[in-house]
DNA sequence: ATTTTAGCTCAATTTAGATTGAACTCGGGG
DNA sequence: CCCCGAGTTCAATCTAAATTGAGCTAAAAT
């Protein structure tokens, strides 16, 4: 059965998201959100971008920016930034619609590559950012003086050592998530 | 060459950690407050604890409550509350003193129960939580009428799925970092 | 017993960042 | 060509959390 919500007009549209939304469904969808709120703040989106999510996720439809906006829970500003961050992160896809209809967003369920990007984004910028700071003070190191060098030479050996742990163990982390099922 | 400063009165060693740290001292302490500082988010820590950790760490020498203090970049109570969670966390700890002298505080460099610890508070925590969620939402389901069920349905499956995936990835992480050299 | 001082507490302040919404832009319809 | 409404922008506002420091407590010094 196609989606018959696509070929209606916007009024009409929001007036079955206003009406039509079974206690059901809607308390489907309050449970998506807080499942994603939760999430946020472990993977760094504000607030407002999880919700945004949860509930493109916990639609059947595809939903417009007017959709949206209906469910109450988010100003105006907050979707139109929202949406684009969650574009750009790859998090949702526009589904094109008829002609002169205004674009639908559904959630891009490709969520390994949304996971990767993550993993690169965030972590590798983190290692990125620790590795040239450990070049850094390796560089300050000759310039103390001998008896201090010799127990912060180690403690900063702890650091590097660790640091390379980390990094050794992104990839690993990238490959099962790859492999395992699911 | 036991640590001459234990033996000063606080006041010699106030004004030693002003007057004699030399820049290269100085320097290297700002980078190790710096790199720890950008982690510190990463962990979901407090800045100003981060710093803490930071001057604790580059310090050759164990310091005191007061040594921290004269470094100038924290308040009387930041130092208080912040040197009571690194405590707590196991990060530093006090190495006893000649008898009336204020404990002094250096890292407790067993890092490897310093990121268990880490990885089971901060993500178990979230796991444990997300698991919740999920039934919730699983209870939830049956509910829905048969055509929305199926969609989303399938939804809930793709996070179940990633849950067990990040829950698998766990104890990999756990074991590498245990048994990688270092 | 009194003074002094180190360190703790917590209400008040500051800060960083998220959120809002009024003003704007831009494209389609009349 | 002008109007209308969908969506964007960004300065102002709000919020949550971190930070401060004045006053407190307890213990050591005199």
């Amino acid at each position: 059965m196609p989606d018959a919500t696509i070929l209606m007009t916007p009024k009409a549209r929001d007036l079955l998201q206003k009406q039509e939304r079974s206690a059901s469904v809607v308390g489907f969808e309050a449970a998506v959100v807080d499942f994603f709120v939760d999430a946020a703040d472990l993977l760094g989106v504000p607030k407002s971008v999880a919700v945004l999510y949860g509930i493109v996720f916990a639609s059947p439809q595809p939903l417009s920016f007017a959709d949206i906006q209906a469910r109450g829970t988010l100003s105006k500003g907050s979707v139109s930034q929202g949406l684009r961050v969650l574009r750009e992160m790859g998090a949702i896809k526009e589904v094109s619609a008829p002609a002169d209809r205004s674009e639908l967003f559904t959630p891009d369920l490709e969520m390994r590559r949304l996971i990767q990007r993550f993993l690169e984004q965030r972590l590798e910028k983190q290692l990125a950012a620790g590795k040239s700071r450990l070049g850094d003070l390796q560089r300050a190191l000759p310039d103390l003086e001998k008896s201090h060098a010799e127990t912060l030479g180690s403690r900063l050996q702890q650091l590097q050592s660790w640091h390379e742990k980390a990094r050794a163990l992104l990839p690993i982390a990238r490959t099962y998530l790859k492999l395992a099922p699911g």
